[in-house]
This record gives C-alpha cells, structure tokens and sequence, in this order.
DNA sequence: CTTAGGATCGCCT
DNA sequence: GGCGATCCTAAGC
C-alpha cells in the first residue's frame, strides 16, 4: 500500500491497466456520485494525449504525482476529470466517461436540469456538471475530501474499443466500459 | 434512427 | 487563425 493506491488500484500503473481496473469503482465528489462504467486511457507516447507535446500550464497536474485530479476545460465550455497515474513527471492519465449515477440523484438532477438517469452522468462533460467538478478540483488527491472511491466489485465483464472524439491514434483500443452497461457515453463497438 | 451546426476559449502553429 | 479527449438542439430519413 503506498499513496498511489486507492480503493485497490495502483496508480502507477500504465494508463490502460489503471482505466481498465477503474470499471466499477465508485467516485463520489462531496457525497455525489456513481460507479465508473466507461474511461479512457491516455499516455505521454500517445498523439492524442494533451501530455504528447510536454507539459503546459493546461496539463500541469498530468505531469504531477499519480493519484490526483487533473481537470480541463474542453471547446471552452466543460470540464472534463482524469486520474492521473505513472510516476510523478510521466504525464498520462485515465479520462472518466461515463458512470451509473448511485449517490446524490437529486443534485446531480438539479445540477444538469435533466430528469432521465441516463443523461445525468453518460459524458465526460455531463459527469463533471453533475457531480460539480471544475477547475478547483485540478490537481486534487483522489483520496482525501472531497473525493471518495469505493473499491470495484471483482469478476466484472469489460469490454474495449477505440476512443471517442479524437483525431489521432484513432485505432488505439484504449477506451473500457462495463459490459451491458445502460450508462455509456454511446454504444461500445468492439 | 442519424447527421449537422453552434456555443466558446485556451492552446498551438 | 485553427482546432479540439463535448454537448445540445434541430432537421432529415
């Protein structure tokens, strides 16, 4: 047990173990949250990576210790949340895309002014409006307040494909989702 | 069901 | 000046 491992995961571990292993954790954000049913995986060799071209004032917490927040805003309108993971100076992380809404249905409700339990956290953008998370939570350690996470429960199916919205290393099958899940960004394609 | 366009801003060329 | 690790709405089939 060191201070990169939470809720059973090593932290330090590559990007695409790390996203694989995150299907079926919990994240809670100030009590509000839900299990995790899709992520990406992005590393510092990898063209569709913001730490591909080195570190910036954007992609800072990328390059810090694993086991933290790094939070960006995406088209200039949503925050989008990574689990930072390799060693301190690597610069790759796990980006959250999706998760079934478990804690604080409510707020999450209010939050995103959508009713249906499926638009409230199926997005990497709609998850950080439903759970509250922008710009102050960069950079945070994952295992303090106002982050909680609750170990996967083990045997879960996973399957994998490529990454959404890219334009490069478009054929890396380095997106995960819990199988069969309902909660999906979109349909998996194998 | 699928596709197209706009919102909006920090980063890069 | 262009382009995103996106989302929403509207329109078309």
């Amino acid at each position: 047990m060191t201070m990169s491992t939470i809720a059973g995961i090593d932290f330090s571990a590559p990007a695409d173990i790390v996203a694989r292993q995150l299907i079926g954790v919990t994240v809670l954000v100030d009590g509000v949250g839900g299990r995790i049913v899709e992520t990406e995986a992005y590393d510092r060799e990898d063209p569709a990576s913001h730490a591909f071209s080195g570190p910036t004032e954007r992609n800072a917490s990328m390059f810090g210790p694993p086991a933290h927040a790094y939070v960006y805003r995406s088209y200039g309108i949503h925050w989008c949340l990574n689990f930072v993971c390799r060693e301190a100076g690597h610069g790759a992380g796990v980006l959250l895309r999706a998760l079934e809404p478990v804690a604080g249905l409510d707020i999450m409700r209010a939050r995103r002014d959508a009713l249906d339990e499926r638009l409230l956290c199926s997005g990497p953008g709609k998850l950080c409006q439903a759970l509250g998370v922008t710009r102050a939570h960069d950079g945070m350690w994952l295992a303090g307040a106002p982050f909680e996470l609750l170990p996967a429960a083990p045997g879960l199916a996973i399957v994998e494909g490529p990454r959404i919205g890219i334009s490069k290393a478009v054929d890396v099958p380095w997106r995960f989702g819990l199988a069969g899940s309902r909660f999906l960004s979109r349909p998996m394609r194998g």
